[in-house]
DNA sequence: GGAGAACCTGACCGTTTGGTCAAGACTTTG
DNA sequence: CAAAGTCTTGACCAAACGGTCAGGTTCTCC
């Protein structure tokens, strides 16, 4: 069925429309939810027949399983800065505008992840175990260095970790709560930074750490 | 078929089975979201039969519209402390106490909240466009003031109340990947405890208010 | 150019869904 | 106790769902 080394022509087109699908579902699962999503409406959308979309994902719950274990990626590449910095300012300042940058280029990923994780990852619990819960390790780790050192106030590095993720996802979750109270209008480039800079300020303000 | 004015005894049993299907519809639609989730399975945890669920409330529709309504009720109520205090130290923090208590008593009913909103709000879109814009108007003046009076850090208010829903409602919407991350354990009072006051600690001291 | 693999698709299927219906049981009121 | 309203229920239905299948088309490689 799926082949390992394709001619460069039909990998192409291989790639084209599972690239498609994906985008297709991944706005769809974001609007839907899993149960609500249809892979009628996804294949819609990606601009194919829905027996198509079944050539390359065979059910519906691996094409879920592949569109958030895609967005889990994304997620962590997202953190990259937090180990180059030196100081909290630098390391936790950059992260959260990573975070920030990423609510606003992929709200579809957030919402599809937070959907699933409200649900109660029934698909994608065992990356939380794993994979989420090491990372999440080593970045407590860094945090509690930068305290040790007297670069910030003592907190407990976990639940700064949710408050970062919590303020800096809420962009892209409740977007459409955001739009509603700014008189139903697209939050604009302006007001944007204006966010991203009180997030900034606040937070890095309440550690104790000077800006 | 339903009557204004019932004598006790049928009066008690249809708030009863009204009661018992708007708890079993909430951790339903909790869990699944407004597609995933069924009459059948709501009939099922509320101990009666479809049909019977269906007497009372004659469509799938209708029956989360109520619940997302009892909830959003719920949310307004919080922050009455909000107006009866002085200063911001005890306004603001009254409310995040108060939002995080919400917060594990009620998760499923900020998990069904934020589930809609990020859908788009298809059902309570108006009390969005309505309610919940005066009301967040009415605390953005609250705010405003004790930026005037010098009590408080000049941000803008509007970001400070997103940050304000966004940590807080994050203990309840994301309980399941905090439980993971806590060696899937739930956490213990202290722990709560701990987070409470880091939320609270971390915001005030970011707005510039003494604690 | 022909064999074989990869890709595409319309018709179809069993299951589950939200919702209906008609008939029976219980409660209240005269 | 009987009539009227309220509540409960099993059987049923059309529609929509995820998924299958067999047959056709396109592409690559020898």
């Amino acid at each position: 069925m799926t082949q390992a080394f394709l001619p460069n022509r039909q990998q192409n087109k291989r790639s084209e429309s599972e690239a498609a699908i994906l985008r297709a579902a991944e706005a769809v699962f974001a609007e839907a939810g899993f149960g609500g999503a249809t892979m009628r409406e996804i294949a819609e959308r990606a601009g194919l027949p829905k027996t198509n979309v079944h050539y390359y994902f065979a059910t519906k719950e691996e094409l879920y399983r592949r569109v958030v274990s895609d967005i889990f990626e994304i997620w962590l590449q997202a953190a990259s800065s937090f180990d180059e910095a030196s100081t909290p300012a630098e390391g936790i300042g950059a992260y959260i505008d990573a975070k920030m940058d990423l609510s606003r280029s992929h709200p579809d990923a957030s919402r599809v992840w937070a959907t699933e994780v409200m649900h109660g990852a029934p698909i994608i619990q065992d990356y939380l175990e794993t994979t989420l819960v090491e990372w999440t390790e080593g970045r407590m780790a860094s945090i509690q260095a930068w305290i040790d050192a007297g670069q910030m106030d003592p907190i407990n590095p976990r639940y700064l970790m949710y408050m970062i993720w919590a303020t800096t996802q809420h962009y892209a979750d409740f977007a459409h709560q955001i739009e509603t109270l700014n008189r139903n209008t697209p939050m604009s480039d302006a007001q944007w930074d204006e966010a991203k800079a009180t997030v900034r300020r606040i937070l890095l303000r309440g550690l104790g750490i000077a800006i």
